[in-house]
DNA sequence: CAAAAAGTTAGCATATATGCTAACATAAAC
DNA sequence: GTTTATGTTAGCATATATGCTAACTTTTTG
């Protein structure tokens, strides 16, 4: 799993499937919600406290914690420098 | 090319290639550019002006102008509504 | 259990995206 | 070449993401 392409979709359909609370967040449109739960994601794989992600991102584990929880929108630039921590591209399409 | 997939990297580098002036703009680290350019381009396929854009928007072209050129950042939920103006999914992947 | 580590939340400060107007620039239409 | 449509920019107002501290809760470790 360390090296895996996280697509938000495909993990949103699958999670949807075997718990079906998260589906009814979801449904109701907490759209920063899955984003909180792509950053918390990531950073469990890696392996990383909210403090050491804090670091790397120059700030402080309460401003993760919000993110991770319930931040109701997040900058663009913010989303890639969490992605750059992780050794990760951001990528934004539409489709 | 109405229902394409519209993959930024992909572009980009597309585009990098052909247009060294480009290139370097990009790679001076405008990543904003990029996002502007996405916006502009889904319009134009769409047929729209910035003012039909704006107003499906509920905001102002010179709004639209700003993203589209020299918008600094961008919020997820702004990119969400520009992605279903144009009746597209915004997709947001770490890979 | 007690202590330590990790995570959460509230409240306030600051930075910045977004909203808007008005003046201007450029391109299109005639 | 003069309207008309479209796009650009500056300046300011407002909304909100982000920064930070401190108190608290929960989890982990011994």
């Amino acid at each position: 799993m360390a090296n895996k392409t996280f697509d938000l979709d495909d993990y949103i359909s699958q999670r949807k499937e075997k718990d079906p609370e998260f589906a009814k967040d979801f449904d109701t449109g907490y759209e920063e919600f899955k984003i909180g739960m792509m950053i918390k994601e990531m950073r469990l794989e890696s392996g990383m406290t909210q403090e050491q992600l804090a670091e790397k991102l120059e700030t402080k584990k309460s401003v993760i914690s919000r993110m991770e929880n319930h931040s109701e929108d997040i900058r663009l630039s913010t989303l890639q420098k969490v992605a750059s921590v992780f050794g990760k591209q951001l990528r934004v399409a539409m489709l």
